[in-house]
DNA sequence: TTGAAAGCGCTAACAC
DNA sequence: GTGTTAGCGCTTTCAA
């Protein structure tokens, strides 16, 4: 009753009465072997239970066949969130002329040691490209020391990390949009910002303030709202609680942004008549919301286009430099 | 100028001086090493660039660490449609107690011995759950061939794959949703099905059919949506031109139902006034469409856990028999 | 603390 | 057609 582990090819051919290499054919369907002996071996397969090992094949075939998009979030924010879809299409199809299959590869953040370091550390990927990455999750560490060619969309927020990344000007985004506020005559202008532990939340945040410590304006006005919907109705809620003649804010992403506006609508605000709002992404919900969304140009699957590309150049041994991308503004209604 | 090609363990371990079994402590960080020598290795590690060969790393080590969800349709879908982050949600939901990773691996079906089949035989995932497979893709064949652990959500389309799936009762289902339109005194009875190389697709098409011809009722009322909101909405239009007294209509995906109720709405027709409309999947938007819509539950959570029950098993080396779960109508206001 | 050597399970010449 | 023989690149006893 020997627990004899998983079979191994050695014991498929033994059993069937071939040798590993007939063995080894037949179950790779090369032709050159005996209808008699293909039957064997089957027979052997079937009944061991065989599987081949997966790891040893490759060891001996090669070839880099796949990159991980990685993204330390909850399933839930990456099917919500169009950020995502439009960063994977945009990776999808800057891959569309290799051979490579693109996983999307999610977990919690800060599950870094768990799951997803003992996934990436795997060496299941011939490269990674890390999207919405916290200041806790210690992901560049475990991609640093496993030496896997990967590069950060959205720069890393930690210094410490080394590895090339594509960002936009995030401050630069923030800096146009309140600019256009001021422009438009808003007086007490406010801000619903990102997760603080991001570096796009803290640049957007930082671009607002700046603009309004130019201006002579006080910057307090400052509410999180975690880059989620729920997270933007709230953070609307207080802002307008804290000071009722608001008539300006500035949310850092569009999902958060048509929420936002929701809540306004709900407490009796007229968009923007009253509360002047500019989002940040314009992503598909910009367009379609009512009124449309003023916003500032997030080029998704421009980056992730970059990004591909600083990836396929890492892979290939040569080096690749941080890139930072410009962005715009898109006025429509809401402000 | 040769070049030499990729770095191994050997090339670094001669470059500083040390034994192969040195370098690789100092990578693995092993405590035991001189410090001279962890520098020396560390030294030749960046000099040559070097990177672990993880094939041959896991080759020695062992032990699964992630299974795949791969799903056969581009990213646009697979983020559009609610059924997939459920089927998502559900699959991460079971494997929180294992330490398995969830890699999600689209493609355009039809790819499959392309970049996907060869990720698929690359063996980097311990096992594989296919969702939306389609009658031409040959995924079953390559996981079949690869002897990968795998497991179909919704039966697959061939016959002859022989790997256990879980499905619902999808034909049942669509009686259930024809029976209610039946009861509530339509007439006209259409159907707005998904797409006819899919299992679901047929079965939903059948259960239809089957109720309309026991009560004596014409069965000619069948256009395809692809299971798209677009193409629901196209399919309820040329329904409509072919038959003006419709007053009733089954439509396979909520997704699909909530557009044709937009389409109908359109073309001003009241639902469920003038047309009662049965959706199918139960999904959130089902809750929030105006009126809400009567629908088919499709357990996708409850069916995500079972496929992955079975997976486990499957990876564990036992046999899994295929299980169908049971089904019920949701009754709204749109029917 | 280090090196030599023995594999991990598989594929691919190369001979027969 | 089929077996023999080398490795693929790495970790890990086992001695030294």
């Amino acid at each position: 009753m020997a627990a004899k582990s998983v079979p191994t090819l050695e014991d498929v051919a033994t059993r069937a009465g071939v040798s590993r290499a007939t063995a080894s054919r037949v179950i790779n369907a090369d032709p050159r072997v005996r209808e008699a002996a293909r039957v064997a071996v089957q027979a052997a397969v079937d009944a061991l239970g065989y599987r081949p090992n997966r790891a040893a094949r490759s060891l001996v075939k090669r070839g880099p066949d796949s990159i991980a998009v990685v993204v330390p979030e909850s399933d839930e924010r990456v099917f919500s969130d169009p950020f995502f879809s439009g960063t994977l299409r945009g990776v999808t199809q800057a891959l569309a002329s290799t051979p490579l299959q693109v996983v999307l590869v999610m977990g919690e953040a800060g599950d870094d040691d768990g799951r997803m370091g003992r996934y990436l550390r795997g060496g299941h990927t011939d490269g990674a490209i890390v999207v919405s990455h916290h200041q806790d999750d210690n992901l560049w560490r475990v991609l640093e020391q496993t030496q896997l060619p990967s590069v950060f969309l959205g720069r890393p927020y930690s210094e410490q990390a080394t590895m090339p990344y594509v960002d936009v000007d995030n401050a630069a985004g923030a800096r146009l949009a309140t600019e256009h506020l001021l422009a438009r005559g808003c007086r007490t202008i406010g801000t619903i910002t990102g997760p603080p532990d991001m570096s796009a939340g803290r640049d957007r945040l930082r671009g607002w303030e700046e603009v309004l410590r130019e201006a002579g304006r006080p910057t307090d006005l400052v509410e999180s709202g975690d880059f989620t919907a729920a997270g933007g109705a709230a953070a609307m809620h207080r802002l307008l609680e804290r000071s009722p003649d608001l008539d300006g804010v500035f949310v850092a992403s569009d999902l958060m942004a048509v929420s936002a506006i929701g809540e306004l609508s709900t407490l009796g605000r007229e968009v923007p008549g009253d509360v002047a709002v500019v989002g940040y992404d314009d992503s598909p919900a910009a367009t379609l919301s009512r009124p449309g969304l003023t916003t500032v140009v997030n080029p998704v699957s421009q980056m992730a286009g970059r990004a591909v590309a600083l990836l396929l150049r890492l892979m290939a041994g040569e080096d690749a430099e941080p890139e930072v991308l410009s962005t715009r503004l898109v006025v429509r209604e809401s402000a």
